[in-house]
DNA sequence: TTTAGCAATTGAAAATGGTGATTGCTAGGG
DNA sequence: CCCTAGCAATCACCATTTTCAATTGCTAAA
């Protein structure tokens, strides 16, 4: 069957009129927008609840777009329009200042996108877990404490406080330095298994609390290994203000699912460009869409998302992420 | 007026019967456990109404604990036993596990108790401000890319991934290293102006891009100073198992509380041992109270807090509190 | 001082009724 | 053949009423 141009701006109407209002859009409404009588709008909503595009609530109340229908308004019928003047701007202000580090200026974007919009940011930083070990690196602080820090050749850090009671510091920094050698450029993935075989007897050999110090060089690796990715949220709470989230099931739910791993790999791949995925497609939960982008700059890989309701402002926040990927791109 | 030795037993029970139903206690319920008839509890429970530690809904409904009668409960009625063996047990396992450095060890046992009380939990570290920089380094990446990381005397590190294009990494680190002899030692809260008249006309004369390099700086130590606290989390979400919590209003309030960083000062004045603050003296909403203690382990200091509402485990929380910090004291 | 008994009070849940919005359908008109 | 006016039908929503069970306060007797 062959959607009518009639019909497609009624689609658009009533999605656009939806996710504003959050109510069933009737048919007068609609008709007061296009020239005609409610009677007519009536009969074009039957053909298109009978394509899949509307959804009714109850037998009489007004219609609203379903999930094939947003997937038809953002495949065809959204506007492609610039951002409006006011987001562009607020943009704008955090990639032209040449003072932010370029993770810094994604990270304040996705907090302002989230201020703006009331949906939910996230960007997801390239696992660290294909890092190489680039450096060991030990620091006396003050009564037998000591600093250790593992850096990766990308450029991650991870440090840790260590308390050496009865312990000669400096026999330990010679160890260390020691141990440095040995591990310098294992991938981060395969560092447990060295430190356990190789490294294991040396400490024992050097150090007399060799058990603390290699339980905390084996925490500060598994910790690492575990952070396999750098994410961040912004706006997590805003579910809270959309109002179909006004009930603690679903919010509990969807929070879960914040905490929860998953949600990342789920978010992870993906293809280029700016993509949408709407209700079950998010992956999430069938009440929201997400709308996500890869960016890699210079060697920096990552993911951006905004989640929001299935209600979304498809329009903007694919603008909006548009934007900041170029910004990216060309930077 | 006296209160009785059987209404204190009253007072007992009600509290810890309503710390579990969530329902106001009737007087039937009550002459189940003590021997003696309704009308007589009815009787005292008047009593203790009047005293100010108890309250009704209404004309007919059971009574609960008013603030004051928890107030009283943790003051006097409490018995401060034991831990129950299973929470003894999962505690223990993380303290006596050596391989932990002490901070870790405390945040797990934080992310235990919230797991098995369905509070929730903060550690608040000790200030950063007072830090003095103990050292800036520099790490060549690749692809003219730089790590810079700031040490302070404490052992807080904060590190940033810099791009510099067109830029000769060589000149950048000397540069750096020039810098740093000016800057160790100053106070985290005082760098940046040092940054402003004492170093900018430095990096100017030996970079390129000082533009760059300095806003890199600059930035990290904001953040720096901005970060005046480390503070984790446990159970965030916790509330939302609560069923006084089962209003999305309320819990948007605490949540944004949660990030507001004014709970964490609230937080932090306090004097020694294990304190509880009920209702409107927690100063975080007249809904929660919060069990809180300091702890101080060789010049690591902090407090830990447990956040659940008004209808809490008193007894159980305090021992758990305590026995953390014994464990922490004693280590 | 304790208790049995009873009227009084209230919330919560179920039942009821009215209102307004909106639809589907029908029949007539362009 | 498409459009539209008109109208009965349908349903959510709200307010009101009814019913029910829980629990209390009070009184009078043990």
């Amino acid at each position: 069957m062959v959607v009518t141009k009639r019909q497609n701006e009624i689609l658009k109407f009533i999605v656009e009129e939806y996710v504003k209002t959050v109510k069933p859009v009737s048919s007068n409404t609609i008709c007061k927008k296009l020239n005609c009588s409610s009677a007519t709008i009536r009969n074009e909503m039957v053909l298109l609840e009978e394509l899949g595009y509307l959804e009714k609530n109850h037998y009489a109340s007004g219609r609203q777009p379903s999930e094939q229908g947003y997937k038809y308004y953002v495949e065809n019928l959204m506007t492609p329009k610039d951002l409006t003047g006011e987001d562009m701007l607020k943009l704008q202000t955090i990639f032209h200042n040449q003072s932010l580090v370029l993770s810094d200026a994604i990270e304040k974007s996705l907090q302002l996108i989230s201020e703006i919009t009331n949906y939910t940011s996230v960007v997801l930083g390239k696992s660290s877990n294909e890092n190489k070990l680039k450096k060991v690196e030990v620091l006396p602080l003050e009564d037998n404490r000591i600093l250790l820090m593992l850096i990766t050749d990308k450029g991650y850090v991870e440090y840790k406080n260590i308390y050496l009671p009865n312990t000669d510091i400096e026999e330990v920094i010679k160890t260390v330095n020691l141990i440095n050698k040995m591990i310098v450029g294992t991938p981060i993935s395969e560092i447990n298994k060295k430190l356990e075989y190789d490294i294991k007897p040396i400490i024992g050999k050097y150090v007399k609390q060799h058990e603390m110090l290699y339980n905390a060089f084996y925490d500060a690796f598994s910790s690492f290994v575990n952070k396999t990715n750098d994410i961040h949220f912004a706006g997590k709470n805003n579910f809270l203000k959309q109002p179909e989230f006004n009930n603690i099931e679903k919010v509990k739910e969807l929070l879960a699912k914040f905490d929860d791993a998953k949600i990342i790999n789920e978010i992870e791949e993906q293809n280029n460009g700016v993509n949408v995925y709407i209700g079950k497609d998010s992956e999430i939960s069938e009440d929201v869409s997400v709308v996500k982008t890869k960016y890699n700059y210079n060697g920096e890989e990552g993911t951006i998302a905004i989640i929001g309701p299935k209600r979304m402002e498809y329009e903007r926040v694919v603008n909006l992420l548009n934007y900041i990927k170029e910004n990216i791109d060309n930077q």
